[in-house]
DNA sequence: TCTAATCCTTCCAATCTGGACTAATTCCAG
DNA sequence: CTGGAATTAGTCCAGATTGGAAGGATTAGA
């Protein structure tokens, strides 16, 4: 018994079939757009699995339940978000300052356009409590974060940005670009903004600059 | 029986009792929290219920179902709001247009605060169309918007606000403010910034006033 | 005080929910 | 090309959800 145990133990575990992998794919796409309309307690796992074209006990099959599937599309979509904003800053190491902030500014609207259930999703979840909250601001958010506030206070010492407390600015910022591409059903009928034109959306990141970041840098010693 | 009809129906509608406008109340206290934690699909009548303490049936006798009461709670909370906005700017009209829009700001800001499911039903309501979006802009955003854009074209000729479209500037004013409180939670748990204390919502509204308003009047001719 | 309008409570039917379970199918390694 | 694992399909369930019907309790006003 033992030795037939140690000969199949480390037996090859066959590999994950290739139409899993579309089965997984299609679900968090159709995760990702639902929890971001709806929110989680809104989001139902057959209206999931609709809208993926699948089965839903296939959920609890690929991912669980409804919590875990939640976790691995918010994963993926920040995972990317973050990957291309370090490689866009990633590509302007050697410029200046003023000329970085000015890159992820418009690197970041560009991508929150382009993935608006990503800002979705953060409001959703910041609208009370919650396990996904936590885990969200720990795994993503904060580390996002500490990357660009040093930055942020080096601009504001060298007068390109205003004064005052670094954080709330960061968030100002944050919230200017992503969080008003997030909301632009709602800006679309009130004020007529229509960030589905690019212009529109270079607008938005200029403007964002320029008044976030006013200041010119002083010449190099 | 002609003549009796006649007679009685222009009777006087006997008032609403005591017992009902309380309960009333309770109910759209509780709708309007409910709404804006987990979203109109998220909420159901039961949970609103329980959070008003009385039976749920009450629900459908008082708002006839779940689609009025949203309305019912959001046109409460949206009213009072924009009332006060209206309040507000009604005591400074004799000040100079930079001081009134620092008013409108700090005050915009201090409400967000005390009524922070405001903006989380915006933030809840713009995740996807809907006619409850719909009826929101048109009746609630459009005229506040409609009110405060012709201000701020003013503070721009002025110099006062950076150049560029209005309607983007007002938008990045009103997420800044109302929206960073909606996101508290988050924002807390990202960047540390605890809005619970004053002086942080009053270090918001100065920042806001320093970023959005950087310039001087021009001296009076 | 009386009584009818108003309000509340108890119940019900239809549907939706997340998740468990088994049988059928598809795919891959040997 | 075949045995068996990976994947999917099909059922089922216990509990929650919605709107609403029916009758009892309460209260405003004559």
């Amino acid at each position: 018994m033992n030795s037939e145990r140690a000969i199949v133990e480390p037996k090859a575990a066959r590999k994950q079939q290739q139409r899993s992998i579309v089965t997984q794919q299609k679900l968090l796409d159709a995760a990702t757009q639902a929890f971001s309309e709806n929110g989680f307690k809104g989001t139902s796992t057959r209206d999931i699995a609709d809208r993926a074209g699948v089965h839903h006990p296939l959920i609890t099959y690929h991912f669980k339940n409804k919590s875990q599937l939640w976790r691995a599309a918010a994963d993926r979509i920040f995972r990317e978000f973050n990957a291309s904003l370090l490689k866009a800053m990633d590509e302007v190491s050697k410029m200046d300052p003023k000329a970085r902030a000015e890159t992820f500014i418009r690197t970041y609207v560009r991508y929150a356009f382009s993935q608006p259930a990503l800002h979705k999703i953060i409001l959703q979840e910041s609208s009370h409590p919650s396990d996904r909250l936590d885990w969200l601001v720990e795994t993503h958010l904060k580390p996002l974060y500490e990357m660009v506030v040093g930055q942020l206070t080096k601009l504001q010492a060298l007068g390109v940005s205003p004064p005052g407390d670094p954080a709330l600015l960061y968030n100002m910022i944050r919230v200017s670009a992503g969080g008003l591409l997030a909301l632009g059903l709602e800006v679309k009928g009130t004020s007529g903004i229509n960030f589905e034109e690019e212009a529109k959306r270079d607008e938005l990141a200029e403007m964002i600059i320029r008044t976030f970041l006013p200041g010119d840098l002083p010449p190099r010693p």
